[in-house]
DNA sequence: GATATTTTATGATAAAAATCATATTTAAGA
DNA sequence: TCTTAAATATGATTTTTATCATAAAATATC
């Protein structure tokens, strides 16, 4: 469904959402190791969540990734889009263009209304309140 | 959500159920053509459904691929699981595992409702099913 | 200002997915 | 039985995605 990409990108946001502050930055290594990927991977997608202000960065010394405030509203689609581009989430299911309900194909009434419901979901979003369901319990953050 | 080559195989078999037959067979060009895939890469796939006995075929003059009725009642996820393997559907959208209620990740409460639903209706649905729906001209065979 | 520590920019390599190419096998029909 | 038309087996190439590596730039602290 989402690219590995897609997947890192959400974990280390959503560490970063749970584990850092202004005061509180996080070098490299300790984003990569707890949430299991390669550093010079997560670096290189860090580094794009950065340049596309979804993320903050400092370089030098005491420097390191944290989340500003409004940076905690970010929504999760905006994550995915940000390293898949936008076409992933609404590619037919049988052709590579943009679905179409005029003109749907064959597997569209299988899947539409739950794809939307999906994507909905997915632009409301926002690390904050996946951070709060993870500080209640209801969810984790799996390596 | 799917690969290309489960998307190539879905619309290779709807096209088979809609125009062929066990006394009208078709040859890859016919098949290639119409849906808009390169015929060398479909000729590949065929050959991989036909092993697993998804379509069948003769070879030969007069051979090509058909669908028996039998064959009709193929449930669509019967199709992406010989293509794509069993696990692309089941993954959790944050880890590369499986998903899994008793531990649900950050994003599974967003979206394991919708997604359950969808499978289960590619595991009911089959493509006598869409072939009707089709014929009916509810959905349309995208290229 | 020199040094150390960090991100950033850039690009190389590896693995997987998609695509292309072709020689071999099978079966029909003359 | 020969020729021809088809699938099948096999593997090469290209493109995309994932991963690794490193030199350059920035900044805190001494
Ligand atoms: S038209 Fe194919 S999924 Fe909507
Ligand atoms: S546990 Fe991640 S989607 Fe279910």
């Amino acid at each position: 469904m989402f690219s590995n990409t897609a997947k890192y990108a959400i974990k280390a946001c959503l560490f970063l959402a749970v584990n850092s502050s202004e005061v509180n930055k996080l070098v490299i290594k300790d984003i990569a190791e707890p949430i299991n990927v390669p550093s010079a991977y997560i670096a290189k997608i860090l580094q794009a969540l950065s340049k596309k202000d979804i993320i903050s960065s400092t370089r030098g010394p005491k420097g390191g990734f944290y989340l500003t405030g409004d940076q905690l509203q970010t929504k999760v689609m905006q994550i995915i889009e940000a390293v898949d581009g936008e076409e992933r989430l609404n590619s037919c299911l049988l052709s590579l263009e943009k679905c179409n309900s005029d003109n749907p194909c064959s597997l569209h009434h299988l899947v539409f209304d739950e794809k939307n419901k999906i994507n909905e979901r997915l632009k409301k979003t926002t690390l904050e309140d996946l951070r709060q369901h993870i500080m209640r319990g209801e969810s984790i953050l799996p390596l």
